[in-house]
DNA sequence: TCTGGGGTCCTAGGACCC
DNA sequence: TCTGGGGTCCTAGGACCC
């Protein structure tokens, strides 16, 4: 038997976690460079404030009501560690499925005692309120766990009975799998409720809606499609990119944003002990203001072998970015890929120039100096790291809460 | 003034191979 | 009356997820 724990309103209660003062009042937490509402409380939903919504659309006098945090991706990433942790001690198998969600396997027994406690040691011990769906199938721990955020906590699927009464009132559009432009063509068809979805014919649904949504309906009937993924699967790609805080003209400005991106992503893969046989850079002018020229060039690379060094990497970044850069744009956006990524053990190499062996201890020298001395202590200067001025392309993060738990300088002070 | 970031999988079509 | 058959690989685009 399947469970889903998922926070309630993730980012918000860790927010509120850690300034009391926020606790039932209606908290956003908006994007980066504070664009958009990316977590909501429930009296910030209760205001109508909408899931991705632009901050700068809501009417001034329900904003005055709002508390807006920006994102701290840091620190929610820190609380979600402890969440798992308590998870792991719970359960005999955990799928970390994202940030503040996790799929568990019920061992024999009583479920809902096991639920129960889970579910209050996270609030207890992390602060963090949170509610279990369980099911027999992922799909329908999900659906469960959806059913649950409304009110009850708990909600358990596995009796058939029960189940059919929910699945024939549960919207289409929330099942896991269905979004917004099936749920459309699905309404047009008839298919309202997610038990109009298990009834539909198995061979015309997949034939209109591709295998993925065939799986879908099976796991809504009950007979699971997909097990645990208790090992993360190593990833195809890592991407790193930003809007900037402000547009961006020249040719220097933009460079030096795309080797943070790339100085960035490198770091990710070489935490995964991954290397990269091949770069990707992106830029984009504003597609908020259609009467400027639009501009978004894209471009890839491989490199000569694979390689898990900032200095190849942002080499590449560099030309690709001196390649695809125009005059009299203003640049809005860019982004740094890393693809065809290998494990760091394998080695395809270079018939011509072979490796250079000081590489590998260059970076772990980089790396553990880092972890040492907190973030960016060491760096590549292409990235104008360490300037005194802040870079034209900075994020603005105008209500940023401390690093609570990553810097000591930021440590919560109680009186 | 102000509009997120990071992923996955599937499918269709074209190029190319024998 | 009439065009071979069976593959692979790559790319772009579309759907989905958080």
């Amino acid at each position: 038997m399947f469970g889903l724990v998922d926070a309630n309103s993730f980012y918000c209660s860790v927010e509120q976690v850690f300034d009391p003062a926020l606790r039932g009042k209606a908290v956003v937490v908006g994007s980066n460079n504070d664009g958009c509402a990316i977590a909501r409380s429930d009296q910030a939903k209760k205001l109508g404030v909408k899931m991705g919504q632009p901050l700068h659309e809501i009417p001034p006098h329900i904003r005055r009501q709002l508390h807006i945090r920006s994102a701290n991706f840091g620190l929610y990433g820190d609380i979600s560690g402890r969440v798992v942790g308590i998870l792991r001690d719970l359960f005999p198998k955990v799928e970390v499925y994202s940030i503040d969600e996790s799929f568990v396997e019920f061992p024999v027994g009583n479920r809902m005692e096991v639920a129960h406690e889970a579910r209050s040691r996270i609030e207890r011990w992390v602060g963090i309120p949170n509610c279990v769906g369980i099911g027999p199938t992922k799909t329908l721990a999900k659906m469960a766990n959806k059913i649950a955020k409304a009110g009850a906590g708990i909600v358990d699927l596995a009796d058939e009975g029960v189940r059919a009464a929910h699945l024939a009132r549960f919207p289409v559009e929330d099942v896991w799998g269905v979004g917004r432009k099936f749920a459309a063509r699905l309404g047009a068809e008839g298919i309202i409720t997610a038990g109009d979805l298990v009834k539909a014919d198995s061979e015309t649904l997949r034939a209109r809606y591709g295998v993925v949504l065939a799986r879908t309906q099976a796991e809504l009937q009950g007979v699971a499609c997909s097990d645990l993924q208790e090992a993360e699967p190593d990833r195809q790609q890592i991407v790193c990119s930003r809007s900037f805080g402000r547009e961006v003209v020249e040719l220097e400005d933009v460079q030096q944003a795309v080797a943070t991106f790339a100085i960035n992503a490198c770091e990710k893969l070489r935490k995964r002990s991954l290397q990269a046989g091949g770069v990707w850079v992106w830029l984009n002018t504003n597609p908020f203001k259609p009467d400027a020229p639009q501009y978004h060039p894209s471009k890839a690379m491989s490199l000569i072998s694979a390689s898990a060094d900032t200095r190849e990497v942002l080499r590449m970044a560099q030309a690709l970015t001196r390649a695809m850069y125009r005059k009299g744009y203003r640049y809005k956006k860019a982004g740094v890929g890393l693809l065809d990524l290998t494990a760091g053990d394998s080695h395809q190499g270079d018939l011509f120039s072979g490796v250079d062996p000081r590489s590998a201890k260059l970076m772990e020298v980089l790396d553990a100096a880092n972890r040492k001395f907190g973030r960016n202590a060491m760096s590549f200067a292409s990235s104008a790291w360490r300037e005194k001025t802040k870079p034209q392309w900075s994020m603005n993060q105008q209500h940023l809460s401390p690093a609570y738990t990553q810097k000591w300088s930021e440590l919560l002070r109680v009186r």
